[in-house]
DNA sequence: TGCAGTCTTTGATTCGGATCAAACGGCAGA
DNA sequence: TCTGCCGTTTGATCCGAATCAAAGACTGCA
């Protein structure tokens, strides 16, 4: 895959609002990606950057007796794709439909200060995780992970978990029965309702915001 | 503290090798800094970077009761500081007699490729503590920490831990028995010899290597 | 609408690491 | 060299999360 390409996909459409020259004119070509379908992997040449339009993207590694850590997700509205190798270290896959429109490369014709932001909020997003996996217990792991992603989803209420819990458990280190057993310890107190495993519908965000302190 | 200030300190002294014009000489001044003084903290403003001439540091965030999470080490030769907000988020302090020179700031004098450069190396930094604070037992992250050490003081065998095990336990998630017990476990399999507490002479490093992978 | 397969939840048990406790050892200062 | 202190090691017990197991709920498809 060449530097700048979004994965060869016969389902790309144009973005909303776009004047229609198609294949040469570069930006806003969204490529829909399925659930479960892999956008790079460890080893692919590294360059291309990604913005997702609508969906979400798990971002992982996999160790080499089958347990995976997942180093980060992306919504709607976010960009990943930064690798500080020539070669890809990470896998990225979609979590479920998902729209890519190509956000520049990292040779040259990327905006330096760009890529600096992008390089700094990802270290910004590593830090914060690692707080969260190095000293919380199972129950603030959760809390903690829900409030970003409800920051991150503009505070939207309930919130929509585009990830399984096997993606949560291995964001946050623990196992999906870890995970399932604190949703409900958070249901049991009052703290959530789950509409279904992906709706969560946060009714104290405060009592979150007080466990992972 | 103003922008690419070193702490106050009376204690400076010229690096070798430097011409002697002193005050006004912004670079090569050497400001000595004493076992588990303080560098910066929280909540100061930001932007100035160091570079680790000898000795180490640590840089860890508090949680509010008390714990604490040891976000990164930095050894001779390594630069730190570098943080994405306008104030600091962590604390800085050397863990032993530690001398530092400036390596610039965030605000304009210093070329965007090093910040580039820096802000990669400490995305991947974090992104590989990650890897480590996830998945992996106690005796592995403690493999994979003799490793990184190993390799960051140019494979020096035996390594000079500057740490103390606290400090090792609140950078691996761990409490200092367990840190203790695993250094034992290590050696118990002939895989390492403890010279004292701070002097480990890796005996296997591939054991190591194939423990944490 | 019913079925199959997958994801999630809940329960029982096990286990790794935390906690509590005490002994040990190395280093600084007298 | 002796002594006291602090960091480290080792031991005993406890606890939170992992593992093993099974039931329940949802989704897509026939």
């Amino acid at each position: 895959m060449f530097a700048g390409a979004l994965p060869a996909n016969d389902r790309s459409i144009q973005a909303p609002g776009t004047a229609t020259a198609a294949y040469l004119q570069r930006p806003r070509q969204i490529s829909l990606i399925g659930p479960d379908e892999e956008i790079y992997r460890q080893g692919d040449r590294s360059g291309s950057l990604y913005r997702v339009e609508f969906g979400a993207i798990r971002i992982y590694r996999l160790h080499a007796d089958g347990r995976r850590q997942v180093v980060s997700f992306h919504l709607a509205g976010e960009t990943f794709g930064l690798e500080a190798g020539r070669t890809r270290s990470f896998f990225a896959e979609a979590m479920v439909h998902t729209g890519l429109t190509s956000a520049g490369s990292t040779s040259g014709e990327t905006a330096s200060q760009e890529l600096m932001a992008m390089a700094l909020r990802e270290m910004i997003r590593a830090q914060e995780h690692l707080l969260v996996l190095g000293r919380q217990s199972a129950l603030e792991k959760l809390a903690a992970f829900l409030l970003d992603i409800s920051e991150r989803q503009g505070d939207l209420n309930p919130i929509d978990l585009p990830m399984t819990r096997i993606d949560i458990g291995d964001y946050l280190g623990m196992t999906i029965e870890t995970v399932s057993r604190s949703f409900s310890k958070l249901r049991d107190e009052g703290i959530l309702r789950l509409h279904n495993a992906r709706s969560v519908e946060l009714l104290r965000p405060e009592k979150l915001r007080q466990l992972c302190r």
